[in-house]
DNA sequence: GTAACTGCAAAGACTTTGCAATCCC
DNA sequence: GGGATTGCAAAGTCTTTGCAGTTAC
């Protein structure tokens, strides 16, 4: 799952997060860090009890590894730094996105089986930073999801009915 | 908080619903009639817990009142159908709508202090209709939610920074 | 009659919190 | 040095599940 950027691209982003952490007075703690670095690495999307899990294989003691709470802690200030963002609900989980990672598309949602088609609508996101312009608000990230019902399980459900 | 519909149009929609769920071979139970008759009261936005809890205040005895895990079965039917959606998580809990009560509308959340705006953009639902008439979902409702920074918690982020 | 549905109670899971110790700037 | 940040362990919630009993059709 790693290998999504190629390793100077990656050296760029890790720059301008950290500048942005600097920028909003955070300090560069070891633990955020290691959150930020690993993150790099894991891809587009993520769970972050996943990602818990995985930083923890990764460390090779106890002493360098973040801990559970400051791994949603540092996930929350990602988010409002308009680097991540929570995309969709799998069960109990929320699946969140690296945005640099993955480009403006939306997911078209099945509420049957779940099945996703990720579209694109570059449209829509010059309709909402207008929006957010328009009311002063300063924009990070947007979201959109569809729901419906996938062509199987509305074949499905039509059958019985 | 209740009164949002006159009752000629309350009735309509209960029926609409009830049809619905016919058409898709449920069950009309007590229970579910209990939990449509409920949201038909309670309002536009509602979390599966205090709804169940207000339908529980408001049931005479136990035994006419739909259990816990009944109320999430049936919203999640409700949203399958149509009627119901998830509009935004406040710490654990998700806020879900009321769809025919609410028109299209889309929130602006300022990821800080959780303020929230509300807009149209009618643009957006026929694009999102569209995507999903293209690739043969059967449409049943979108969500698009914009996060960002309110006017107030960026002049104190500006100001500290 | 029978498949669908409910209720119960408990489990399961994710996420947050309080507070003392630690660390960055 | 001092305030921000961490880690720990535990609590707190929301949400789901299994299963025996019940119900709508």
């Amino acid at each position: 799952m790693p290998k999504h950027l190629d390793p100077a691209k990656k050296l760029k982003l890790r720059e301008e997060i950290l500048q942005r952490m600097r920028e909003r007075g955070l300090k560069l703690t070891a633990s955020r860090l290691k959150v930020v670095d690993h993150l790099l690495e894991y891809g587009k999307h993520f769970e972050i009890e996943d990602l818990v899990l995985w930083i923890r294989e990764r460390c090779k003691n106890r002493r360098e590894c973040p801990s559970r709470p400051t791994v949603y802690r540092t996930v929350k200030l990602l988010e409002e730094l308009g680097f991540v963002k929570p995309v969709l609900k799998q069960g109990t989980r929320t699946v969140y996105e690296f945005i640099p990672l993955t480009g403006e598309h939306y997911h078209l949602l099945c509420l049957k089986c779940g099945r996703l088609y990720e579209f694109e609508e570059p449209t829509i996101a010059s309709i909402v930073k207008e929006v957010a312009r328009r009311v002063d608000y300063k924009y990070i990230h947007h979201h959109l999801e569809v729901c419906g019902i996938c062509p199987d399980c509305r074949r499905e459900l039509e059958g019985e009915g």
